[in-house]
DNA sequence: TTTTTTGTTCTCTATTTGTTCTATAGTATA
DNA sequence: TATACTATAGAACAAATAGAGAACAAAAAA
């Protein structure tokens, strides 16, 4: 349904100074807000706000005026949990309370997976840049090739692409100003294997 | 049926100034937009593309002038249409078969998206490479800096920085080892704008 | 409880704006 | 020349939109 010049007026300013009350402006206010003397008036505005499915209902509550999360549909969709920052390490206890980040099937595996957020440049040449979201799934091996989060000396994480010869571990960047890290096998734990990735613009 | 030379004219201007409006404009202010003094005029040539499938019907609604949702068939919650390698361009007659891909909500925005595969190397420098899937916003122009989808002599298309400077459209790969790209700009058409990407290893 | 605030419903009025119609004029084509 | 198509202006009408204010009922506060 499409909505009115005035209603869109209204929606924007709700939309832009819904937080700038203390509490949910009453009708009145909202009037005086916008320079309309009736109330029975701008009654009808929010109530096609409200049949438009821009705004909660308000049955009857006073001050019941609330926007409606248009994006909050995403409650049955496939989430993982997001454990912050790669160089801030996995606390894997910490899962449980781990904020839920919306991840489509096709960017995971079917093992238990979870999401971390890039810092930094060492992997800019394999096209993954600071603040991307990797989808990493939760394994403790990997194979040559694989982009492995690895955790050094129980101390230091990083995201680098694994290398296993004898005793030895080399992790290597994707970033030419960058040497590879050398390690025996014994410092380094994998920690996950990247399985996925995504960036958002805007 | 095919359009007539101020048809399309007022088509193109609706295309790139219609969300420039707060609200959708009445034809009187559509009218003085365009430099005709008679509603009864513009109100015949909006009829005309509302008859050629370009807009929707008003039916009698105020300023109920809206370009077309081309994407709103299949509109699964989480899915966007993926219409397949950009180098192949968009031909947006086979969006109605187009395979549905599982978008997360953060990675799209709220006006019409949809999503296309890369191919080539010329934006590995931003951290887009061969194989991975951009999520484009549905629409007709663009901001210095932006990631467009741009269609170039209504042949070939290409993902790439967008800078426009008076009557010159500017298309800045990101590579080192590409040069720039410059037209005249009625020869560069912008078919949506970039606002996420994904890719998937394994 | 009583009082005050505030949401709901209603009628009436005014303004904005889409729709339809007639008339005029330019251009291309058979 | 006659005909069809395109474009424009402007008048008249009808529908959509917006607002005011009264009366009432539900919610919140005293």
């Amino acid at each position: 349904m499409n909505l009115t010049k005035r209603q869109q007026e209204i929606y924007h300013f709700l939309e832009t100074h819904l937080n700038q009350f203390e509490y949910p402006p009453s009708l009145d206010e909202l009037c005086h807000a916008l320079g309309v003397r009736s109330r029975g008036s701008m009654h009808k505005h929010i109530q096609a706000l409200v049949d438009a499915g821009l705004l909660e209902p308000m049955s009857g509550k006073q001050r019941g005026i609330r926007l409606k999360n248009i994006f909050s549909s995403s409650e049955d969709a496939h989430c993982l949990p997001f454990l912050g920052d790669i160089a801030a390490g996995i606390p894997f206890e910490a899962i449980e309370n781990a904020e839920p980040i919306e991840v489509p099937s096709h960017l995971r595996t079917n093992k238990p997976c979870y999401v971390l957020r890039v810092k930094g440049d060492s992997m800019i040449d394999a096209g993954i840049i600071d603040g991307d979201w990797v989808i990493i799934e939760h394994c403790h091996q990997a194979q040559k090739n694989d982009i492995v989060v690895a955790l050094i000396d129980q101390q230091e994480v990083s995201l680098k692409y694994f290398e296993q010869k004898h005793e030895k571990i080399f992790l290597h960047p994707a970033n030419a100003s960058m040497m590879p890290l050398c390690y025996d096998s014994q410092r380094v734990q994998i920690q996950g294997v990247l399985v996925g990735q995504m960036r958002q613009y805007r």
